[in-house]
DNA sequence: GCCTGTGAAATGGTTCACAGCC
DNA sequence: GGCTGTGAACCATTTCACAGGC
């Protein structure tokens, strides 16, 4: 594997996501090869910045020809370590956690949900798109049995932490925290904030802005 | 208004919204006073960086004392632009579509969604969660008639454009996209991309890398 | 004494410009 | 000729260190 072991900004690995998205579309459309200028402007980036975030792990591309798109889609994927199968877990079973395990295009994408946990006895038991609900203090215990991989906190804000131990408990090293809500973690757990308020606000920001410049 | 009307960084603005999340739990705990060491703790970033931030807006803090948190969450709404109600639409009336417009939260934070639209005519005339679904093409003219300031993009990836082109051509400067597609617009319209995919890539990274390194 | 606000220093990320290669 | 890969130059943000004020 091409690992070049240096540091990788977070930046990039954002960027890499948006380069498959793209990619994925130019594909669809049958595009074959790409030139790093015009992926630039789908992306709203600079091309060097292109370059140089994929020279981070590799040479993909081909000198006075751009890069081929299937290639390129299955090396940033190899790159970025979702060319597998991650096993995942939802902790969490509201509204959002319902949607998320009915949500088809987590398989297609190789994250496979394989448990799904709540700590309301009225919840236990229940079946959720094919999985049984499980009693979060089970958590660990159904872990070392199935294996689970990366953790996603659907919970109440005020339960967050208490999903996180649980997860941290049965070894899970990634998790993506839906809960408005920060949660403390060992250094070599990795967690990711979602929350679209954030992004609200940031356009309530920039709207706000540009309305008092005028 | 404490107007310092430098540039300030994306990253500034996506932590204030950080700090705002963090300070409503404080607040609900009933805490009164916080220094920047502890809010920093909390949010994992260094004690500096939230003066610098807050010291974009003004200065809201008491040397020797620390912030009082009531009063440093209005200051940070009021900076941001959220101390109002925001007219929002949502085009796209799927399943992300339905569940934003039964999601009771976006009200309680001054998000208020004034209309639902769709192209499928199956689906206008449709009353979802007490709004009727309109056609997307009459975008333009429900705006003119009701005021839309943001949009919310939840349609397939194929018809984001065409989502978009509507937002625009109705005067909405601010639109937050969830659809896996990138969109073109003018200048004076902000984007904001929500996907969680990206997340679940950045955390499977992380975690092949720390298995890796082992 | 203590904690904020802020210029100055350090760090890290982005863009430029061109060498290298098809 | 054209487009990638990359060291060097540039720019922005973060952190430090301390002055300012309760």
């Amino acid at each position: 594997m091409t690992l070049k072991s240096q540091h990788i900004p977070r930046a990039t690995i954002q960027r890499m996501a948006v380069y498959i998205q793209v990619l994925e579309s130019l594909q669809r459309d049958g595009k074959d090869v790409i030139s790093s200028e015009l992926l630039a402007k789908t992306c709203s980036v600079n091309p060097s910045q292109i370059r140089k975030d994929l020279a981070y792990f590799g040479e993909f591309g081909v000198r006075g020809v751009g890069y081929y798109v299937q290639d390129l889609i299955s090396s940033i994927k190899q790159a970025l370590g979702v060319d597998r199968v991650w096993k995942t877990a939802v902790v969490g079973i509201g509204n959002l956690g319902r949607a998320l395990l009915n949500h088809r295009e987590f398989k297609l994408r190789g994250f496979h949900i394989v448990g799904a946990f709540d700590c309301d006895p009225f919840k236990i038991g229940e079946i959720v798109s094919g999985l049984e609900v499980i009693c979060s203090r089970r958590l660990k215990e159904k872990a070392d049995e199935i294996g689970i991989e990366i953790g996603i906190i659907t919970t109440p804000p005020e339960r967050a932490q208490r999903a996180t131990n649980y997860l941290v408990d049965a070894g899970v090293k990634g998790i993506i925290n839906f809960a408005p809500a920060r949660i403390n973690v060992p250094d070599d757990v990795t967690v990711e904030y979602v929350d679209f308020f954030h992004h609200l606000y940031a356009v309530a920001f920039n709207v706000t802005l540009n309305i008092e410049s005028e």
